[in-house]
DNA sequence: GCTATTTTTGAGCGAACACTCACGTTATGA
DNA sequence: TCATAACGTGAGTGTTCGCTCAAAAATAGC
């Protein structure tokens, strides 16, 4: 008997992390928020509940693919210690041109974590979370790097984990200094060779 | 014959960097500026021009306090290396304990190029001004210590400081998430741990 | 004390903000 | 074909935004 929805929820989840991304929580109006999903502020309203609802789910959405992007990027590596240097040097790449599906260089999570503290409790809870299942994605990747004999039996993989997250912090945060490739591609380098020394030779 | 200022130009921008620290550019309305800077909105504007403009001159008070900061601190080094390694350890002890003279763990400058790119021309090219600055400051410190013999001769001194810049905003940044104080200050050392490769021994 | 000059004040401006809701529209089951 | 129930619409809500300006207050020279 109803009516069917007219609109797709997930493109405009899409279209929404799309804009979030490219100019935050704060430059984001609901104006540019009705243009970009193309949908009138009831619709809007009736599908998320608010401006902070909706900017929840866009972030929520936007992990949810950095995580499935990294997966699939470690799968084209046995290596595990090699597949994360080479995720460095891919970032750093990606940094140096961005396009519409790379609608700022820094990640959004980081950018609502610094625009939201001290000003939304919520959202800063919700990036800090989001952060924190990124860092055990990677201890888990190191971890099995250990086991793998990739590194020494005694390494703190959670410790590692998070020197790893905060250049990758760090890279994406720079980027939006708009260095040139060449920069951003010898500083995504430098990066890799630091977990150089964490590595066992054989 | 003229009425004196009853304010303090200085006193009331280094209320203006606490303010701006603590809850970014958006964060902080204009109600909330006169009561942190006790000026009525006439004074304000008299005396700054604008909210970007007030934000504008805080940020570059911040700036130059950070270099004094970064100058006083490498004077009690005669080893340049061993400076910017104790730098970090201190930002991440610093970090893990704000207080009302530190008002947010990461950087103001990273947060305003994170929060104003993509909204506010003006603003993201003064803190990426700003930071390019930091980095020539790295650079000349990188200098001195290759001329010193702290570094390999054909040490790219500007790439190196562009991967010191970013350990510290990947630091603060990831500061943010609130970790424990053992924590952040074991990622200083990692990050000190990070130069030493590039020392010359002797 | 008086005048000239500057500063301080705060009520209030138009614009933009996030958000609502009564109503017109549309597809479906009967 | 019609009744029904959900959906889409956008003018309009109250609030807050950054900001202005005429008037009041305050100092220094005379």
């Amino acid at each position: 008997m109803p009516r069917p929805p007219s609109y797709d929820r997930e493109t405009a989840l899409a279209s929404a992390v799309g804009l979030f991304w490219h100019k935050g929580y704060h430059g984001s109006s609901m104006k540019q928020i009705e243009r970009a999903l193309d949908m009138r502020p009831g619709s809007i309203y009736a599908t998320f509940g608010s401006k902070d609802g909706l900017f929840s789910e866009a972030l929520a959405r936007y992990a949810h693919q950095a995580g499935e992007d990294l997966a699939s990027h470690m799968a084209g590596y046995n290596n595990v210690l090699d597949g994360l240097q080479a995720f460095l040097v891919k970032i750093a790449r990606s940094c140096s041109e961005p396009d519409s599906s790379t609608p700022a260089r820094a990640c959004l999570i980081v950018k609502t974590l610094l625009e939201s503290s001290n000003t939304n409790t919520a959202l800063h809870q919700e990036a800090k979370a989001l952060l924190t299942a990124i860092e055990n994605a990677f201890t888990e990747l190191l971890e099995a790097a250990r086991k793998q004999g990739e590194l020494a039996p005694d390494t703190d993989c959670r410790r590692l984990a998070r020197l790893y997250q905060s250049q990758i912090m760090g890279l994406r945060s720079i980027a939006e200094r708009e260095l040139s490739r060449t920069e951003l591609e010898q500083l995504g380098q430098d990066m890799a060779a630091i977990l150089e020394p964490y590595r066992v030779r054989n």
